[in-house]
RNA sequence: GGGCGCUUAGCUCAGUUGGUUAGAGCACUUCUUUUACACAGAAGGGGUCGGGGGUUCGAGUCCCUCAGCGCCCA
């Protein structure tokens, strides 16, 4: 391989399909110890990760780039720290939203209704519809570098996984922990199902708040009164069902009417007035009407006194055969009327705008109906203590933690879960009637009443809630409830990783299920990333129009610079504000991995690195690279265990940028150029390129693969690379090591050169020097000198000087003339450039710099006079003398040079 | 009503056992096409870390309080 194969620029778009292509054809995605073979060894340990199933007919959003970015980072570290690493792929049948789609299209494209279509047709096209767009989605998690197993990849309602959902429902029920009755839920009108509260979203919007007269009904025998209790209601059409009126026990207002019965408008029907703390005195009129059918704090009140429950409203939200005249007309329809009625009855007050919360449903935003439905349910108490108690008790750590207040006060105020759905679309309640109303449950399609024997039996209608199978997920893609080997060695997982906003309709299902159904917790960490939202911070939304499409920014930037944006400019939990100028500045980072990879394969293979100098020693730029390259693998290492990815790729992109790029890699070039320094040299340039490829690999691993490829051809010859794989994906993470003790003054050392070069180059660059031009130079450097003198080339090439024209002196008894000085700490520089500068204005410098020499001083001397000499520890006492004594001599050597 | 988060350079954000000159990317100014890279290099300007109070030798970091913005739950 030569410098002449690759190419002046990075080409992602030539390297990304076909390394993934590499991997997939590799088997590296598969975890290397695999329970289902013959070398399995179940003492390697597992890492697992079972993918949050995205919708089967979604298409890529930025929310599946991040969760796909931090699971492969999370995968490909573990992968790489030599666990047996498992990422389960795989897509949700996502009952509403993959019907309403196909719904939708059968009404465009051939003018029919799922019901004109009938169930088993209808669930036919849908097959149809999955089949044909269900691999969109697994193909754009695929070009984000998802390294899943993809022969594992599951799908919601393949057989496996149902028969997991049959088993789930019908242990439930056996252990008496499912029943079906009427309750009051969520209806949606328009999609004519139940949903859950979880999917209901309620939001402050304008309304009207309706003051009506609900007339008290005369005694017997007394005169008609014209006594009423006023009531108001947002929602009029509710007042068919009403039946009772709650006032406070204490309102001096309404006591007098307590017990006594009001008439329902135009129906006339005749309801209790009820006394209920609960009333408040303060709140619109003081007075309630009860409508428990259709409201769930009225719910509430009626099962505390006993009263009657009516449903009003049919599944299409149009009022029903207890509204009277009413029946027939839709729920808004019947409000108009209603009211109209009223009002030519005299029973209006008035109405006023009024600002409340309206129920709406997360699909579509239609306004949700609490009503009194059959329906099945899970009684969710026990399941919840557990799933409690997990948490509680450090089983389950949520990353990051203060998620866990939030996970404990939705499990501590949780109600029964309401599992049917009406839908068509998803696993069918295994339950059967016959004629006489006997249920049968099985897990087998079964062909009579288990009660009865009768042939003539039905399944239910319903479905299940689509989060009852991804509750069960974490295991039943593993093969649960068969004992599989996969299940066996790989669950419970490890992380389950989601955006904070699913932490109840995943995590916390999932918990519960897992505790019960398994008997362990599905996973030990959850880890929650924020939202991506717009550059400035803006939910993005079709109809705002900021929707940023992550296959066109990978289109334009690269998969790599798109995974670093997401993974660095996030912190776990917390929403992060992407802009395409930080993904475009990501991809030049990856074309700058690619040419220091150009320039560190270029400056090997012109030679075979076997035949090392004898007796060559590392130089300090070798040393100082080393030794900031080990902290980093420490810091780095440190952070993963922390989750704090951002930071770590932070970390390893500013080492590769400032350190190894900027200041190794140019230092390195001086020392190529000297026979007795050139071999330790590419080797170092080797190493630690190789060492910044592996950190970087979870982050970045198209680029890192590709470029560690033509690194390892150019090194083949060489021993550095005797034990590298076939391909850096896995290849070892590097393992963090102690410092030996000579790294500090090392490091110290290089950072006075850095110093040295910064301000020649600085004073180069105030006083116009042109860069080619190649100056001389004295340094003055005291007790440094022996070290300043062995830096000298790396000095001379770095700052511009004329290195045959550079003397390095202890001390100096006379300044020369016509030159500039420069003063670093102890160490003096004179730059011959008379005529070149105005020295008037280098005077002008170095009493700047003398000012703030001193402003140093003084802010030292009196932090070190302080009691934090007495009270802080002694070595960053230490320290600040000793940067105290060091601008002392800087004033003292600029004080000098002014005179 | 309860809970949580955010507020740091013009913009977008880092900054996790409190350590003393607060960092990055973009944008800006000047210079350079030096044989890895102009998707680059060099040098530079720019912040009293939302306000106030407290703890401490020391606070962007911990505590209290106020304000603005946002989210979740009821």
């Amino acid at each position: 391989m030569t410098k002449h194969e690759l190419p002046k620029a990075y080409d992602f778009k030539s390297t990304e399909s076909r390394v993934y292509a590499m991997w997939e054809a590799g088997g590296f995605f598969k975890p290397h110890n695999d329970p289902n073979k013959a070398d399995f060894d179940p003492n390697v340990k597992p890492f697992v990760i079972s993918i949050p199933p995205p919708n089967v007919t979604g298409e890529l959003h930025l929310g599946h780039a991040m969760f796909v970015s931090v699971e492969d980072l999370m995968i490909r570290y573990h992968r790489m720290k030599g666990y047996s690493t498992l990422w389960v792929p795989g897509t949700d049948h996502a009952g509403i939203a993959t019907q309403l789609m196909v719904e939708r299209d059968l009404l465009q494209k051939e003018e029919v209704t799922r019901e004109e279509l009938g169930r088993e047709e209808f669930l036919r096209r849908t097959w149809e519809w999955k089949r044909k767009y269900g691999n969109i989605i697994t193909t754009q998690i695929r070009r984000l570098g998802a390294s899943c197993d993809w022969d594992r990849e599951r799908f919601t309602m393949d057989d496996g996984l149902s028969r997991a959902v049959r088993e789930a429902f019908v242990r439930l029920y056996e252990k008496g922990l499912i029943y079906r009755g009427p309750r009051l839920i969520n209806w949606s009108p328009g999609l004519k199902t139940a949903v859950s509260d979880l999917e209901v979203e309620y939001e402050e919007e304008d309304a009207t708040l309706y003051y009506f007269k609900y007339m008290i009904k005369p005694s017997e025998g007394s005169e008609p009164s014209e006594g009423y209790i006023p009531v108001a209601t947002i929602r009029p059409e509710t007042i068919l069902g009403d039946t009772a009126v709650a006032v406070h026990p204490n309102d001096e207002r309404f006591k007098k009417f307590i017990g006594k019965t009001v008439i329902v408008p135009i129906l006339n029907r005749e309801i209790p007035v009820i006394a209920d703390e609960y009333v408040s005195m303060e709140f619109g009129t003081g007075a309630l009407k009860i409508t428990p059918g259709h409201d769930p704090n009225d719910y509430n009140i009626a099962q505390k006194h006993n009263l009657p429950m009516i449903s009003v409203l049919d599944k299409e939200a149009k009022v029903n055969e207890h509204g009277g005249k009413y029946k027939g007309q839709d729920r808004y329809e019947a409000r108009k009327n209603l009211w109209a009625d009223m009002k030519a009855a005299g029973l209006v007050i008035k109405e006023e705008p009024y600002r409340t919360t309206i129920p709406r449903s997360q699909r579509g935003g239609e306004i949700v109906e609490p009503m009194i439905s059959e329906q099945w349910f899970v009684k969710i108490e026990s399941l919840a203590a557990a799933g409690l108690d997990a948490v509680r008790d450090g089983r389950i750590k949520i990353v990051p933690e203060r998620f866990e207040k939030v996970y404990f006060n939705w499990l501590e105020n949780i109600k029964d879960w309401c599992i049917s759905r009406q839908l068509w679309w998803g696993h069918r309640i295994p339950v059967w009637y016959c004629p006489d109303g006997h249920m049968t449950v099985t897990r087998e399609d079964p062909t009579q009443c288990a009660a009865c024997g009768s042939k003539e039996i039905r399944q239910d209608d319903d479905v299940l809630d689509t989060w009852f199978s991804s509750g069960l997920w974490p295991f039943s893609t593993l093969g649960w409830p068969q004992e599989t080997p996969d299940l066996k060695y790989f669950y419970p997982t490890s992380f389950m990783e989601t955006g904070y906003d699913i932490i109840f309709f995943w995590v916390a299902r999932m918990i519960m299920m897992g505790l019960e159904f398994t008997g362990e917790a599905p996973f030990h960490t959850v880890y929650l990333h924020g939202l991506v939202r717009d550059e400035h911070g803006r939910k993005m939304s079709k109809t705002y129009g900021n929707v940023i499409d992550p296959l066109t920014v990978m289109d334009e930037f690269g998969t790599d610079a798109l995974r670093f944006t997401l993974l660095v400019g996030s912190t776990p939990g917390n929403d992060m504000n992407l802009s395409v100028k930080r993904v475009e500045a990501n991809r030049n980072f990856a074309n700058k991995l690619w040419n220091l990879g150009r320039f560190v394969i270029n400056a090997i293979t012109p030679l075979s690195l076997s035949k090392r100098a004898q007796g060559e020693s590392q130089t300090l730029a070798d040393q100082w690279i080393s030794a900031r390259l080990n902290q980093l693998v420490r810091d780095v290492e440190r952070q993963f265990q922390n989750f704090q990815y951002g930071q770590a790729g932070q970390q390893i992109y500013d080492f590769v940028w400032s350190d190894f790029a900027d200041w190794y890699v140019e230092a390195a070039k001086e020392q190529m150029k000297n026979q007795a320094t050139h071999t330790q040299t590419v080797e170092t340039l080797a190493r630690v390129f190789d060492t910044c490829l592996r950190l970087l690999h979870p982050f970045t691993p198209f680029v890192t693969e590709e470029i560690w490829g033509h690194l390892r051809s150019a090194l083949r010859e060489s021993p550095i690379c005797k034990d590298w794989p076939a391909a850096l994906i896995v290849a070892k993470f590097p393992e963090p090591s102690q410092p030996e003790g000579w790294e500090e003054a090392k490091v110290a050392d290089f950072e006075l050169v850095q110093e040295i070069v910064r301000s020649i180059r600085n004073l180069r660059a105030e006083q116009n020097v042109a860069p080619s031009k190649k100056i001389p130079a004295t340094i003055v450097s005291g007790d440094k000198m022996d070290l300043l003198k062995s830096q000298s080339s790396t000095i001379a090439s770095l700052a511009g000087l004329d290195e045959s024209q550079v003397s390095n002196l202890k001390s100096l008894q006379e300044k020369p003339g016509d030159s500039v000085s420069l003063v670093v700490g102890a160490i003096e520089i004179y730059l011959p450039l008379a005529g070149m500068v105005d020295l008037a204005e280098d005077k002008s410098r170095l009493e700047k710099e003398l000012k703030e020499a001193e402003s140093h001083i003084e802010r030292l001397e009196k932090l070190l006079s302080s009691d934090f000499a007495n009270k802080a520890p002694a070595a960053l006492v230490q320290k600040e003398r000793d940067k105290l004594a060091g601008y002392k001599d800087t004033a003292e050597k600029i004080k000098a040079q002014l005179k």
